[in-house]
DNA sequence: AACGCCCTGAGTAGGAATACTCAAGAGCGG
DNA sequence: CCGCTCTTGAGTATTCCTACTCAGGGCGTT
């Protein structure tokens, strides 16, 4: 840690950028090299110094704070990018981590958390606001939700639940029969079984039910 | 800031929490109020401390980290966890992550990280080690395939697409055509024409492609 | 033994989607 | 203007699924 970490930031609010400047220049480890007012120049300074971190605000003119961040994560420079916002909307923060954010601090918290953002960024690790850590459980709690939502799955029989994981595997119910060696007819009735048990209606309910349930029989 | 920050240790090494506990020593603002060997006890210790931070092995004996981190989360006290441990793989993480864990910082990087993990997770924040840091993109990255792999859907006229739509929302022909205040014919028609140019074949291939890809429109 | 449940099979009816073919009007670029 | 695509509409046939009823055999419980 003997080596200065290099970093710019990018604001297009002048007094943002010098109350960030401040903040940073009490740390002796950090070192800004640039300091620009818009998304265009950000992605230039990048490339002109690549420095080890990039502060970028995300509302910024000609190009905002996550499309310099895709640029990074698909560009050659390894770049670091914290993005600084007031932004605290879930899908904003979504957007961020998919955009390959390292960091992300809301203007509000700056004071207390962007020199800890930038030593754990800076040190290759990422940092998140408290208010968005949150949101990286959300990532997988969708998926978490439909495995518990099983209306009443567990209710079918072991014919039934069979017989419904292969019409999620697409196979009608002649496939069914066959490859079961059992009549058509009787898939029929399994099949009108296992709807009134989960209380499906209409047109095509039961295969859209297994098509959507796929994967957790 | 002047109030320390209170946590716990649990490892099963003896060896390993001594080293721990000297690297937080050099730090003033942490206070360890205590140290355990395995997940029960780290369980005890935070519910008679509730510290702010618990720094958790992953293979402890009796609970692993994991579990302990799982119940802190689904429990009363906002302690933060942390875990500490020597598994890279992405699984393991994504299940911390998923645990609640705010910390993830691998044993070889510890000596570097830690330190810079606790300051970032006490405050509120996350901190994961660098290795781990492109997983947190990864979590998403299914469902971005998904939405390149798309065969064609680009090709598709507007009306299609809205027809396409309106499939995936689980309705008939006949109640797009009536949306729409178009023949039911018509909807055929597109339906066929979709079909043709997505190469789908078969008994409701379409109903099931549109089913795959909502929300992909 | 009687009852309920599960698996099996069948009859009949109708709705819905696919697989073809054909065609007329609108709009657009060469 | 001619050809092209998009959109609209229709005819016909087939397959698949749903909805309803009925029935025999197996198996376990009361």
């Amino acid at each position: 840690m003997n080596t200065a970490i290099t970093l710019i930031i990018a604001d297009d609010h002048p007094l943002m950028r010098r109350g960030i400047r401040d903040l940073i220049a009490a740390e002796p480890a950090f070192k800004i090299v640039a300091h620009v007012a818009n998304g265009r120049e950000a992605w230039q300074a990048i490339q002109d110094h690549h420095p080890a971190v990039a502060v970028l605000d995300i509302e910024m003119p000609l190009q905002n704070g996550l499309e310099v961040a895709r640029a990074v994560r698909d560009g050659e420079h390894r770049t670091a990018i914290v993005l600084l916002t007031m932004f605290k909307e879930e899908h904003v923060f979504n957007a961020a981590v998919d955009a390959g954010a390292r960091g992300y601090v809301l203007k509000e918290n700056a004071e207390v958390e962007l020199l800890s953002c930038l030593r754990a960024v800076a040190g290759g690790g990422s940092f998140f606001s408290p208010l968005m850590t949150n949101f990286l459980l959300h990532r997988t709690a969708q998926a978490k939700q439909l495995r518990q939502q099983k209306p009443g799955l567990e209710s079918l029989t072991p014919a039934q639940r069979r017989i419904l994981q292969m019409i999620a595997e697409d196979k009608t119910s002649k496939e069914i029969a066959d490859a079961l060696g059992i009549s058509s007819r009787t898939v029929d009735n399994h099949r009108a079984n296992i709807s009134e048990k989960l209380g499906l209606h209409g047109s095509h309910s039961l295969l859209k039910f297994a098509f959507d349930n796929k994967g957790k029989l």
